[in-house]
DNA sequence: CGCGTTCTTGACTGCTTTCAAAGATGGTGG
DNA sequence: CCACCATCTTTGAAAGCAGTCAAGAACGCG
């Protein structure tokens, strides 16, 4: 009865994810499970929040694909950063925040409000799991502007499929080297600072090198130790 | 007898900067004041934090220029964001953290322990003017991944001196439309995703076009609301 | 089956890098 | 006070990576 989309995990995925970042009791996974009663469908191509909107809680993507993103006056547009089924959004250690930035959907997604953790127990295993997922979250940014600053596009594609596929399997959403890639080539440029054009050319250079290949939004990870080695991946620690 | 580096800010400016944030106590105030007794100095280019160090709570940083910063296996070195004096790093809301980055310094540094708020009152001044110092630092993050995906070299030049001039005078750095910028152009470059020869064609195009000047440390801008219409800049939003 | 979106490829342009070398600046010691 | 040296800035010439423009092919949805 509780359905997802085509790109949605279980919420098993997103407890699981959770789960790896800090103890959980099992009254906080019951919570997160009952929550999912609440959720709310929302179209591809709209506005989960925008920027100055209040920030009410915790939102759970439980399905589908976003991005905090940036519209310029001339409509060059930025995707700051992804966000991937099984993720929590709008975590915020501030009184009546606004939002700093705004999300849109890349695909239809799913979402249910997230429970909020005890206000008066800043240690419990919730807000120390959404504490840690903030950071992960904020690491994530660091390597994009990595990625932005000082890699060619080829290592770009390399660096951000390989991190992509990392934290697609935190929720169980890799089927070995395979994964489910449900962006138009343009949202990739806009992602990596590319024109589709040129994402499109980089696609096929690592096709021909026999690294990855990226076919009707399955991408497939060949020689994963090559790509490794072309940009000295290392995936985000574990931050405790 | 507390004196602090060429580049320094007296703690005065570090405070207003906070209390802008929230609304700080005058107890506050004080702790932040007494602390400074407790101030150490570091080189430039020397690490402050490096990457996997336990973070052992925030830090002011009441004088000198810093950043957070990561290097490329083959020598590439993109730094992530800056750190200006009178701003606030290691702020954290996890448990026993370690760091995610490391921080470098870029000129000589003086920091010293800033109070830790009352962790049972996750409400208090002083917690919301970290969280809030937090919030502007995470929209930093996302202002520089937008100038590196999707602005030329000119338009980052822009943008960034303009944030720049807005963030130092939080703490009352500015001279009018100058300020001091301790950075080499090859800093510069490795902020803005630039080489040094082309962070020097670029500055040489804003003075021609009467928009800015850096010479000998010093920036002025000349047309800031014409920089501002160039790149469509807006201010980072107080985020409450 | 038809239409709009997305992908693919070619040819050309141009912004930024690379390589190189000369000039300015600033700090240090004689 | 000045010579000296390292660092930083400035400029030119040439190469290259990625962007732009354009058009045809493939795909997917109704």
């Amino acid at each position: 009865m509780l359905m997802v989309s085509k790109s949605g995990v279980t919420v098993s995925g997103a407890v699981a994810r959770l789960s790896s970042f800090a103890a959980l009791t099992s009254d906080d996974c019951a919570r997160i499970r009952s929550s999912e009663r609440e959720q709310s469908w929302v179209q591809r191509h709209r506005d989960l929040i925008r920027v100055g909107d209040p920030v009410a809680g915790p939102i759970m993507v439980a399905g589908g694909w976003a991005y905090r993103g940036h519209l310029l006056p001339d409509g060059r547009r930025q995707i700051i950063d992804l966000i991937l089924p099984g993720e929590v959004i709008n975590i915020c250690f501030r009184q009546d925040p606004l939002a700093v930035v705004t999300i849109t959907t890349l695909t239809e997604v799913v979402t249910f409000p997230a429970p909020r953790p005890d206000p008066n127990d800043a240690a419990s295993g919730l807000a120390q799991a959404y504490a840690v997922s903030a950071a992960i979250e904020e690491a994530h940014l660091c390597r994009q502007v990595r990625r932005l600053g000082r890699m060619s596009a080829y290592e770009r594609m390399i660096d951000w499929l390989l991190e992509t596929h990392d934290r697609l399997a935190l929720t169980g959403m890799v089927d070995g080297a395979d994964f489910t890639l449900p962006l138009t080539q343009e949202a990739i440029g806009d992602l990596l600072g590319l024109t589709s054009v040129h994402v499109n050319r980089t696609l096929k250079a690592l096709r021909d090198d026999g690294m990855a290949t990226a076919a009707s939004r399955v991408v497939r990870l060949h020689d994963r130790a090559r790509m490794e080695r072309v940009v000295g991946y290392k995936p985000v620690r574990t931050v405790q």
